[in-house]
RNA sequence: CGCGGGGUAGAGCAGUCGGUAGCUCGUCGGGCUCAUAACCCGGAGGUCGGAGGUUCGAGUCCUCCCCCCGCUACCA
């Protein structure tokens, strides 16, 4: 383990497209916050740098979308996004922005200086243009038809209707989505960042010297090496970004993944302009990236890439602590379905409540799988631990304490075994707590501090100060003042976890913040006035979460019925137009015949294959067919239908596939069967 | 099919170095009455996805297989 002398904690820029919901909260900034603030309270010297990631193709999207500027676009979102930050208490010591000026400057000196020693290739590649708007258009501003299921609004990249991986050259009457003009095959040349050249570097970096990251981290990272890796483009033809500060690359700027990384440079230089290097080029600096599943490939191997082709001593990550992603009551989260629980609601609809979604998100972390959020945990949770284990403590030695000592800390008298174990299981917690917290284990250490507020309750319900205050009041002052030290342990020990909670216990007891403080007998003194006291937690009641239950009802309904309505809408608008006119003998030369269907199975480890056996009438065959997703294989089987015989065959999943069965396909892709009007004999012509 | 992650009590999750399988909730029984009808103690509930192997000993290590999630692929 290396001594460094202060830690730089960076967590991940969130994109500024829409708010920040809780599976971010619980991935990245709760994770982060917590091991910042315990960082903080030990007294270490530490930096926790955030902002906005404010560039890409998306917010252009939707900038159009709304009819407004991209600026506008990410002015409020990070508004939204940062407001929602501070009322978690996630106290970044700088929230800066990729679209700043000082961005801008850094990440376009970090280009030029690579540019300059050559570190980057070019290649030149044909791209799709759009001769009106005079610009070239990224994948996702392409549109046409899908050549797999005839959606005639399919992105560049993706069909959304069938989930297809697309390239704009697949798409069908390709058109642009500034213009609708037809785009043009135009060259154009961009920069690549040669990964493979790092490949052996990073080999030894992280597979030989950092065996101990998460095994996700780990084996997401395994993978990319194992499979080789390839230049990355690190430009793009687009007007929103940082421009390439090169000649001739006028309409260029940096691609979003080169520029965003770059953004936890330059907010350090924003905050710290004189000083910024210390963080980032000192070996005694450590460096901790908080980051989602999703952004493992970027922080492990792009970035550390880019900072060691950049050299002068930039520092390179010593963990990458990423999580895996939180479901929402069974389903995963998203943004663009609305499933979510938004950050900046939830503060408005659950207002103080702040550190019990900090507690439910760190108890449910998901740290080593994806893991769901329900609100019926978040309610159990609040009311069976932080309530009746935490709350209830607390409340139970204060006022115990003002019944029978109006409010001042009793003397601590001789110590009995009970009590001698009690306050040697503190400073045994503490440690496991340390150990946990500074292993990134955030759910662990959780359970370790809660462990403490436990052992007060067992030991206050065992001692029963209430009973021996009527026969020895010295005595009952020894347990209580016990209990009080217990109190102000947990002030400490959750104060990276449940800050608002922590603070309102160390103004109710007058206790003090200071980590090592933690596990000692001593930390409030004989004769200290406590206030009075104050419930730290309340109960959520049933009604709170069905609320939220039925909101989450009513997004799942409405976008089911308007997926509904736009698949029927589709699909009655949509009718392709006619094929080129064929001739008569070209008609003839099918052979398409009745058939029935005697076997049928599903292709495994397929979604939409099956695997029929049929009757033709001249032979037994097998036919693969994709239609799974309309007919089971039951309801194939006895079934008769038409099929074009004579169709070249082909291996399908390994299967001979001979012929292909007629179907009708409508605008949304739902299939059926084409059948003669009653049964006829197999092999009967059609034509 | 390939890659990554996962499969442990009714539910949700831990389990680091191989050494009596654990936590929270729920459930059943008992205790307590200071405390937000809270708290404390105890019980029941597990072939640790399956099959082999290594070992004195496997949830843990090795091999093969099955299932779930994500990415990817198949749609004649």
């Amino acid at each position: 383990m290396k001594n460094y002398k202060r830690t730089l904690v960076t967590a991940a820029l969130p994109y500024a497209n829409g708010p920040v919901h809780i599976g971010h909260l619980a991935g990245v900034y709760v994770p982060a916050d917590i091991y910042v603030r315990y960082l903080r309270m030990r007294g270490r010297e530490v930096l926790f740098v955030c902002g906005s990631d404010e560039h890409g193709v998306p917010i252009t999207i939707k900038a159009r979308q709304q009819g407004c500027s991209p600026q506008d676009i990410v002015d409020k979102y990070n508004n939204i996004i940062s407001e929602s930050f501070k009322g978690f208490g996630i106290n970044f010591d700088v929230y800066g922005r990729t679209s700043s000026k000082i961005h801008e400057e850094t990440a376009s000196e970090f280009f030029k200086k690579l540019y300059d020693e050559g570190k980057f290739v070019t290649k030149t590649s044909e791209q799709y243009f759009d001769p009106e708007a005079n610009t070239f258009l990224a994948d996702r501003y392409i549109v046409g038809t899908c050549p797999k299921c005839g959606n005639p609004d399919a992105y560049g990249d993706q069909c959304e209707k069938c989930g297809s991986t697309l390239s704009p050259e697949e798409l069908i009457n390709p058109r642009s989505k500034l213009s609708g003009a037809q785009p043009i095959k135009k060259e154009t040349t961009h920069w690549y960042l040669p990964l493979q050249d790092y490949e052996q570097w990073l080999r030894e970096w992280i597979l030989e010297g950092h065996k101990e990251w998460r095994s996700n981290v780990y084996g997401q990272v395994k993978s990319w090496l194992d499979g080789g890796l390839q230049p990355r483009a690190v430009t793009r033809d687009l007007d929103w970004g940082v421009p390439v500060p090169v000649e001739g690359a006028e309409g260029k700027v940096l691609y979003v993944w080169f520029d965003a990384p770059i953004g936890y440079i330059s907010n350090t230089k924003q905050l710290l302009p004189n000083d910024w290097e210390k963080w980032w080029k000192s070996e005694d600096t450590k460096l901790v990236h908080f980051i989602g599943k999703d952004n493992i490939v970027f922080h492990c191997i792009v970035f550390p890439s880019m900072l060691k082709a950049y050299g002068d001593g930039f520092i390179l990550p010593d963990n990458v602590p990423s999580n895996e992603f939180l479901n929402l009551e069974g389903d995963k989260i998203s943004t663009s379905r609305g499933w979510a629980v938004w950050a900046n609601e939830y503060l408005e609809d659950f207002p103080g409540k702040q550190d019990v979604l900090r507690y439910v998100l760190t108890a449910n972390a998901p740290e080593t799988k994806d893991n769901d959020f329900s609100w019926k945990d978040f309610q159990t949770r609040n009311n069976s631990e932080l309530v009746a284990i935490f709350g209830n403590f607390v409340n139970r030695a204060v006022v115990l304490t003002h019944k029978y000592f109006d409010g001042k800390v009793p003397a601590l008298g001789e110590l009995q075994d009970i009590d001698k174990g009690v306050l040697a299981e503190i400073p045994a917690l503490r440690e496991s707590l340390e150990k946990n917290l500074e292993g990134y284990r955030f759910r662990e250490a959780l359970k370790d501090a809660m462990g403490i507020a436990r052992v007060g309750n067992k030991y206050i319900s065992d001692t029963e100060p209430w009973k021996v205050a009527k026969t020895d009041m010295a005595r009952t002052g020894t347990i209580l003042n016990v209990c009080l030290q217990i109190c102000a342990d947990l002030a400490i020990a959750f104060e990276p976890f449940t800050p608002f909670a922590a603070r309102k216990l160390r103004d109710m007891i007058g206790s003090p913040l200071e980590w090592d403080l933690l596990g000692r007998t001593d930390i409030l003194p004989e004769g200290h006035q406590i206030g009075e006291a104050q419930l730290l937690f309340d109960k959520i009641d049933d009604e709170a979460i069905q609320r939220q239950l039925d909101r989450l009802a009513a997004i799942r309904a409405q976008k089911e019925a308007e997926a509904a309505a736009a698949a029927a809408a589709e699909a009655a608008a949509h009718v392709e137009p006619q094929k080129p006119e064929i001739t008569f003998d070209q008609f003839e030369a099918m052979d398409i015949r009745t058939a029935t269907v005697l076997e049928a199975e599903r292709v495994p480890k397929t979604d939409k294959l099956l695997k029929l056996t049929i009757d033709t009438g001249i032979d037994k065959r097998v036919i693969v067919s994709g239609i799974a997703q309309f007919y089971t294989p039951e309801q194939m089987v006895g079934k008769q239908i038409c099929i074009l015989a004579n169709l070249a065959p082909r291996t399908i999943k390994g299967i001979e596939s001979k012929g292909m069965i007629l179907m009708a396909r409508q605008g949304d892709g739902k299939m059926r069967i084409l059948a003669p009007e009653e049964v006829l004999i197999n092999g009967a012509q059609i034509g």
